[in-house]
RNA sequence: GGAGAGAUGGCCGAGUAGGUCGAAGGCGCUCGCCUGCUAAGCGAGUAUACUGGGAAACCGGUAUCAAGGGUUCGAAUCCCUUUCUCUCCGCCA
């Protein structure tokens, strides 16, 4: 009772049973709040019955209290020796009850935002912009994984031996492509875009987890610690939301603009056949993420800059794109809206996500206790979060090597990222 | 890893032979008064969550002195466990 982690409002839901349940529908069928009722009222009426057993032991001990000669109140102590039992009693019960409705609560997606398209998987999802023209070839295009062998710059087998399937060593141009592509985001989101860096510990505890959504729910897609209750971070949304957990921030301060640079860790699991081969489905990639907190009024506009963030990183790279509007049946567990960032690759001769821009109302921040105050004297509310990749770096690499790849096997750096290489313009193939 | 000390409201800080302590006092903050401005001064107010009633203003109840459990009619105060912080030793980038 003392941490609430629900997920949504649990008002709401009691006062609109109905309509929260038809808007979680859109997101696909199986998600019901079919037992709500039952445990909601049983709470209450326990919580109701010890509290009025509670009142009366306060005041019978305090009447207690004021008697000297306690040899007069034996049977007022020995009636409440009897109410203590029954408040025990029923409080046990009562935290059963407490803890399995919020176990269900907290494994309630957020309700998808009205202004999401409505659909059901993948293919309902909108294409809003393309930026960008895709490449012709005069040659058949490869995929990155042959360009970074035959550039000697990702080894695949050899991170197969080191660790296992989906982990790959960067070598020479290639470890330094990747490092600079991280700086260059770095700089241009903390100069440009106005967020502050922040660089988060890549392990976090099971509140960190629950607060942004991971858990209790996702517990099989996450690397978890021998020994200790901690976890891989799967994303810097993770560490970087919870950085104002349990906080109450002035209304002034917002939007909060963070960006943090961090490896990722993902289990992976139930895609097994997806991906196999090349940079695009690892189990550790690194990813430079955009995170905000915002007043609840402007939490939609704050996402379209956020995407704009975002965008931007790939026009300077000029790499193409599209944007795409989830569909409400494919938006994560705790967006309410979601905009994917996809980039073309010629490779595969399609577009493939780069980023996810994601606005989560007040979801996390709910779960998270996240707040602010409109001024000194008004009420704490909860803020919006809101986040995104600018970019995921692994894929940004693949985009790179298999746009900018030339007859010649060699592959042409983008201008505005030469100069965190050193001035290079080409990577070659070694002699 | 070993030894010890500690955890109280936005902050500082009282409170340990259990009851009148949601918790003194100070600071900060808010509102009002006062002063020609500033400062000082005076007065009042100043936690959160859940829950019951009410259209609402608001009124009532419960809980919260790191967290969880125990003892007791009654616990900030006693006991146990956990977490975190600090000091010393060891180890280490």
């Amino acid at each position: 009772m003392a941490k609430d982690f629900t997920m949504l409002d649990i008002r709401y839901i009691r006062e609109n049973l109905e309509e929260a349940e038809n808007r979680l529908k859109l997101r696909g069928p199986g998600i019901s709040l079919a037992g709500f009722r039952e445990l909601d009222d049983k709470k209450r009426a326990l919580l109701q019955e010890t509290e009025n057993l509670k009142a009366l032991r306060n005041r019978v001990s305090d009447e207690i209290s004021r008697v000297k000669d306690k040899s007069q109140v034996q049977v007022q102590i020995a009636e409440m020796r009897e109410v203590s039992q029954r408040i025990k009693n029923l409080d046990d019960e009562l935290k059963g009850v407490d803890e399995a409705l919020e176990l269900f609560l907290l494994t309630v997606p957020n309700l998808p935002s009205n202004e999401a398209p409505k659909g059901a998987s993948e293919a309902d999802n909108l294409e809003v912009r393309r930026w960008g023209k895709i490449p012709e070839f005069s040659f058949q295009p490869k995929p990155h994984w042959e360009i970074g062998e035959s550039l000697d710059i990702l080894d695949f087998e050899r991170g197969v031996k080191l660790t296992g399937a989906r982990f790959t060593l960067y070598k020479a141009a290639g470890a330094r492509l990747e490092r600079a592509l991280i700086n260059f985001m770095l700089d241009l989101h903390t100069t440009e875009h106005n967020y502050i860096e922040m660089l988060p510990p890549f392990m976090v505890n099971r509140e960190s987890m629950t607060a942004t959504g991971q858990l209790p729910k996702f517990e099989d897609d996450l690397f978890r610690m021998e020994g200790v209750d901690y976890f891989l971070i799967p994303t810097a949304e993770v560490p970087v939301t919870n950085i104002h957990r349990g906080e109450i921030l002035k209304s002034s301060q917002l939007p909060i603009a963070y960006t943090a640079y961090t490896p990722c860790f993902r289990r992976e699991a139930g895609s097994y056949g997806k991906d196999t081969r090349g940079l695009i489905r690892q189990h550790q990639f690194n990813k430079v993420e955009l995170v905000k907190f915002a007043h609840p009024s402007q939490s939609m506009n704050e996402l379209e800059k956020l995407l704009d963030n975002a965008e931007q990183v790939l026009r300077l790279l000029e790499l193409p794109y599209r944007v795409v509007d989830l569909c409400t049946g494919d938006i994560g567990f705790s967006a309410c809206r979601t905009f994917d960032i996809e980039v073309w690759l010629p490779g595969q001769t399609t577009y493939r996500e780069i980023s996810s821009c994601s606005c989560f109302g007040d979801f996390q921040a709910r779960r998270g206790g996240i707040k602010f105050k409109e001024d000194e004297k008004s009420k704490a509310e909860f803020v919006h979060t809101l986040n995104g990749s600018g970019l995921a770096v692994g894929r940004t690499v693949v985009a790179i090597l298999e746009n900018c790849q030339q007859e010649d096997g060699s592959v042409t750096i983008p201008k505005a990222l030469r100069p965190y290489m050193g001035g290079l313009e080409k990577i070659a193939a070694p002699k």
